[in-house]
DNA sequence: TTTAATAATGAATGATGGTTCATAGAATGA
DNA sequence: TCATTCTATGAACCATCATTCATTATTAAA
């Protein structure tokens, strides 16, 4: 089925680095205020060389997105399909997540600060397939919640608010993460969050 | 002190009719992706008009969100620093500030989407001025809760964690709001909110 | 009414940057 | 070695705006 040449293997390599320059670039500078022979200049390739890689900057852009996307939701959503105990599911996929996204910083500037504005500004569809991803994400985590719910784990109440909230609070730790310049492990925020999603900030009179 | 003539009155009232507008098209658009002639067209001026209002395209956006970002501050911060307890004023504040969101749609489309990413692509200190406001009110926040901890409403958790964690919840309900289609009252959502990070999802047996 | 001062205008300017393409260069194979 | 094919290149092209400014319209003053 597959003859991967030298050729074909080399203009791979090629691609991903042009990718992952992109990506330096595209999180220190955002989309619009990053030209295409900064990426270039980054990748150490001619501006013109881009384009046999990707149709155009937009493309290159959203080609990044996508796949490290795709990565990520793999990830995640093969914990989340487990059959263990929904508390435990979350808890393994918030730190398969925080994870990788320790290992991809970079990227995760573009992602968090984009994923809220774009859906809004670019009109093509590519903007929405990513949208797309993050509501399906919403959807599945919203599921085993709502199975936790069922097993007696959870209380009961909107799935879907409860997935909003969790991924809120996920997200704003994320996002201190990404600015805070003393650099701490994102790891060590899972006891924290799981903590306030789980039991609340309330201290109760422990009585009934 | 003030002689405001019809003139100046009438300035006044131009410079706010240009706002407005452009609070609707950059809403609509985002920043790089709205020109200056919509903006003008919007308002019914000549482009070259705004340039007697606004510096430039930048002064025009930061204003902008300068002003409005005031207003709610100034809002919120003054239930926040009360005499009455932690979670009562939390609960006052975030009332605040879900029925003034509510009341400004348009400007806080561009205020979740480019809150994220304006600090890191915006070399001049504008962009700066508005991530300083959204800590300052964190620690606010942090400080409120804080007091609650004092006052043993609250668990005795590190406060800025919490502050996060908070803000996280309520945008994540905000932004859900802003994209959602059919329209709810924002405000429904103050009492999922304060279930969730006061007293948590999980379901406890109830014993000591 | 005439004149002076002020405000509004939108066509022209200039800069920027995405995209293309004619050329140079490398690899391949005869 | 030479011819052929494929890739890389970056200068040039062109479209898009932010911004300016000479001109026009409006208001105020004389």
């Amino acid at each position: 089925m597959e003859k991967i040449c030298r050729k074909e293997r080399e203009h791979l390599v090629h691609r991903g680095e042009i990718l992952r320059s992109a990506e330096k670039v595209f999180a220190a500078k955002g989309f619009f205020q990053t030209t295409m022979s900064e990426i270039a200049q980054a990748a150490e390739f001619g501006t013109g060389t881009l384009y046999k890689y990707f149709k155009s900057k937009e493309d290159l852009y959203f080609t990044l997105i996508d796949e490290k996307t795709n990565e990520i939701n793999r990830l995640v959503k093969a914990e989340l399909s487990r059959k263990t105990s929904a508390i435990e599911r979350i808890k393994k996929a918030l730190i398969l997540e925080l994870e990788f996204i320790e290992r991809n910083r970079d990227f995760f500037r573009i992602y968090t600060s984009e994923g809220s504005r774009f859906e809004w500004s670019i009109k093509d569809d590519c903007g929405k397939k990513i949208h797309d991803k993050m509501v399906d994400y919403i959807h599945l985590l919203a599921q085993v919640l709502k199975e936790g719910m069922k097993a007696n784990e959870l209380k009961t109440l909107d799935p879907m608010d409860l997935a909003h909230a969790f991924e809120g609070i996920v997200h704003s730790f994320i996002f201190e993460w990404l600015i805070s310049p003393e650099s701490y492990p994102l790891i060590s925020k899972v006891e924290i969050i799981l903590e306030i999603f789980l039991k609340g900030t309330e201290k109760m009179e422990r009585r009934k």
